[in-house]
DNA sequence: CGGGTTTGACCCGCGC
DNA sequence: GCGCGGGTCAAACCCG
């Protein structure tokens, strides 16, 4: 399992486990985010793992995978384990929780915003400076009360306008702003698909 | 007043 | 064993 490499994993991003889950698209075109905060996002080189820029998030990325498997742009680690509920129960008072397995996913952003509106609603939990970077490392986590996904932002150092983010868990709940913009349509549709086929 | 942010302290894994 | 670095907690603070 170690030996993985996501970047070259067929599952990526990470397989779903519900509809409603939502991860990075795979193109632009299908960018379900808010498109001012996403863009400038160089997805072919992250997705092909390229990128000729990111020391940084090479650097990142590896302590970000726990199996530091992959030193690319970009890491997907899914293992499959899932541990959405109190999955780091020993974990004690600031104190690292047992080598998690949940799946990460990292990616970087062009954007003068560090925070980028993906539909999810985030807490901010704390941050910390990092060494060999200028800029703090934020910590997030799902305000949803059964979703405990978290994520990190950190700009990069070399590249001030970049801005990587790492996802890890995946999201058990409808991403809110993709509901409220997709409910009237649905409804819209639902409705449609009741009325007589004559009508239409 | 409730929810989010800030920030210093705490805890723990890891390398030496 | 020790120190460093990173992740988390939680009280204080801020804001709508």
């Amino acid at each position: 399992m170690e030996s993985q490499d996501p970047l070259n994993s067929p599952n990526l991003p990470p397989p779903s486990p519900s509809p409603s889950f939502l991860f990075p698209p795979m193109s632009p075109v299908q960018n379900p985010w808010d498109s001012r905060d996403l863009h400038d996002i160089d997805w072919v080189s992250l997705f092909s793992g390229q990128s000729n820029m990111l020391e940084d998030t090479k650097a990142m990325m590896e302590h970000a995978s726990s199996s530091s498997s992959s030193s690319s742009a970009l890491m997907a680690e899914n293992n499959g384990t899932q541990m959405d509920e109190k999955s780091n129960k020993e974990k004690r008072k600031g104190g690292r929780s047992k080598k998690t397995t949940r799946p990460r996913f990292a990616f970087q952003t062009r954007s003068v915003d560090d925070i980028l509106d993906d539909g999810y609603r985030w807490r901010k939990y704390g941050q910390k400076s990092v060494k060999n970077s200028i800029y703090p490392r934020s910590y997030y986590r799902c305000t949803h009360h059964t979703c405990n996904v978290k994520k990190q932002v950190q700009r990069l150092s070399k590249d001030t306008s970049m801005v990587v983010t790492t996802y890890e868990g995946i999201h058990n709940h409808p991403c809110e702003k993709l509901m409220e913009t997709l409910t009237p349509l649905l409804n819209q549709i639902q409705f449609l698909s009741t009325l007589p086929s004559t009508i239409i």
